[in-house]
DNA sequence: TCCTTATATAATCGTTTGATTATATTAAGA
DNA sequence: TCTTAATATAATCAAACGATTATATAAGGA
C-alpha cells in the first residue's frame, strides 16, 4: 500500500456523512435515494460523497435499472476495514430496511 | 469510541506530512527541530500539525529544556494503530538517528 | 540581566472541501 | 416518442486547511 493511496483513503474516510454511508453499507447494498433521506442532504452532495469514497476504491456500484446500488469494494485495505469494524460498534445505522425502500 | 473522536482522528492523520511525522515517531521520541529538517517546512508549520495530532489524542509531548520532545500516545485507538503498523511497511523513514540530532 | 535558542501563537493568504442550485444524462413507462 | 424519475456533472460560494511571515513566550548561558 503506497502513501498516497493511504492518504487518499484516510481523506475519503475523514468525513462524518461518509461515515454514516459506510455506516450503512456495513449491511449489504443501498441505493443512492436511501443516503438523501438518512444524511439529510442534497442528492447532488450524496452522489459526491459516493464518487469520493469510489475513487478511493472504498465502495463500488451497480447500475440497477434506473437506480444504483453501491456497496462496499472487495478487498479493503486494512486501514479501512478496522474503520468500518470500529463504525460497527459505535454508530448505530439509521438505514434500518433501507434495502426493502427502493 | 464516539463518532466525533473517530472523523477527528481520521482528520489529523489524513495529510502526508502528518503521516511522515507518525512514521518518524513509531521508533521513539522525536524533537520539534528535527520535523522541520525531515518535511521541509517551516517551524511553525510543524507546530500546527503537531499541535493537531496532540488534539486529537495521537501524539504526547514532554519539555526537556528548551527542546520539546513529541512520542506516540499511550493506548491508541484500533484505528491509529493501523495506520501506524501500515506506515511500517510502506514508508522509509527519514528520520534516521534522530534522537542524536537535538 | 541580557542575549540566544527552541517552540508556540497570531495574522494572513491561496487552495481545497463540502454544500447548494441549475442543468445534463440515462432508463422506464404511458 | 414524450414524460417522468434517478443519478451525475457544472457552476458557485462560504468555510476549513495548510502554508508563510511576524511576533510572543520561555528556558539557558554569558
Amino acid at each position: 500500500m503506497d502513501i498516497q493511496l493511504m492518504e487518499k483513503q484516510l481523506k475519503a474516510l475523514a468525513d462524518s456523512n461518509r461515515l454514516k454511508v459506510l455506516s450503512c453499507l456495513k449491511s449489504g447494498e443501498v441505493c443512492v435515494c436511501d443516503f438523501v433521506d438518512v444524511l439529510g442532504i442534497s442528492q447532488p452532495a450524496v452522489s459526491q460523497h459516493l464518487r469520493k469514497l469510489k475513487e478511493a476504491g472504498i465502495v463500488t456500484e451497480r447500475k440497477r435499472g434506473t437506480w444504483k446500488h453501491y456497496r462496499l469494494a472487495e478487498g479493503l485495505t486494512p486501514i479501512v476495514q478496522t474503520v468500518i469494524d470500529e463504525l460497527e460498534a459505535t454508530m448505530a445505522c439509521q438505514c434500518s430496511s433501507v434495502e426493502a425502500s427502493c
